[in-house]
DNA sequence: TATTTTCCCTACTGGAAAAATAGGGAATGA
DNA sequence: TCATTCCCTATTTTTCCAGTAGGGAAAATA
């Protein structure tokens, strides 16, 4: 299960455009030396962005972009959504519509479950909470044991 | 967050196993039929299968692949390790590598709980447990959920 | 021993998607 | 009028996914 870049790019931009304040204007250019992205391809994803309602943005002299809506109402699952379409998916289609057969039958709900608990998180979670490293109470449970940051 | 047509192949492959028991060999040919997977790209997955100590094979008239360890002791995270590598990675490297600057910062915990949770349930659920259409009762929880169904 | 069956290994290919780049047009404010 | 910044389209580059091809090695059977 991969997570694109586009998604974490996408991200972190909103993330410091909530930082920010949801009236003040953040430059592409900015943002891209902030985080470290690539600007012409930071430049698409906020277009994405605005396109998907999540962020407003201003031309010329003092333009830049700004949050369209306040941190506190935007999850991190939406801003994922808008760039990169479905949260989970099993070989490009999303679970509902697959179909199994024989002994791989319970398969379909097994990967709805998996779904359902990103869903639970990424849904949950909003760009207020990441940028204020206040997250919440279940989220920083799973984060805070150790076992979770050992790799298999 | 995508799982490749790999990973479902591998394990949808390892669940015809199961079904089959332990100690009965299956042709990979015959799996191919069962679940509809393209025969050389299947023999492929088994190599790796079996380069992970997940099954062993037997050549020649009687042969074909079986489990090389009882069902009920290999995890469907097991199975997608071997073939696909990390369970949950961004950009392709997995969390703990990852580093944040600014308001980002707080993204890394937020990435290791997804991971955290996507391996509870993966790490606990078993081939035998899916073979039989027996999942555990939190997973079965998850999925019975008709929201989890629904696509946002 | 000869033959059939099946796994095993290496290479390769086509294509799509991901990631990034390029260049100029259209607003906006000074 | 001019600098600035977003905006749009197209193109490139790279990477990886999914699948194919062909033959070699081991095992069972006859």
């Amino acid at each position: 299960m991969r997570i694109s870049a586009k998604a974490d790019y996408a991200v972190r931009a909103a993330l410091e455009l909530a930082a920010a304040g949801e009236d003040t204007s953040v430059k592409a250019e900015v943002i891209a030396g902030a985080q470290g992205i690539p600007h012409k391809f930071l430049e698409g994803i906020l277009g994405d962005l605005r396109r998907g309602g999540l962020v407003a943005s201003q031309r010329g002299g003092k333009g830049g972009y700004r949050l369209a809506r306040p941190a506190d109402t935007i999850s991190i699952a939406e801003v994922i959504r808008v760039v990169d379409g479905p949260l989970v998916s099993v070989r490009g289609v999303r679970p509902p519509e697959l179909s199994y057969r024989g002994p791989a039958e319970s398969l379909l709900p097994l990967w709805i479950a998996v779904r359902a608990n990103v869903r639970k998180i990424l849904g949950e979670v909003t760009l207020a909470e990441v940028a204020a490293a206040k997250l919440p109470g279940d989220v920083l449970g799973l984060a805070e044991d150790p076992e979770a940051w050992t790799n298999p």
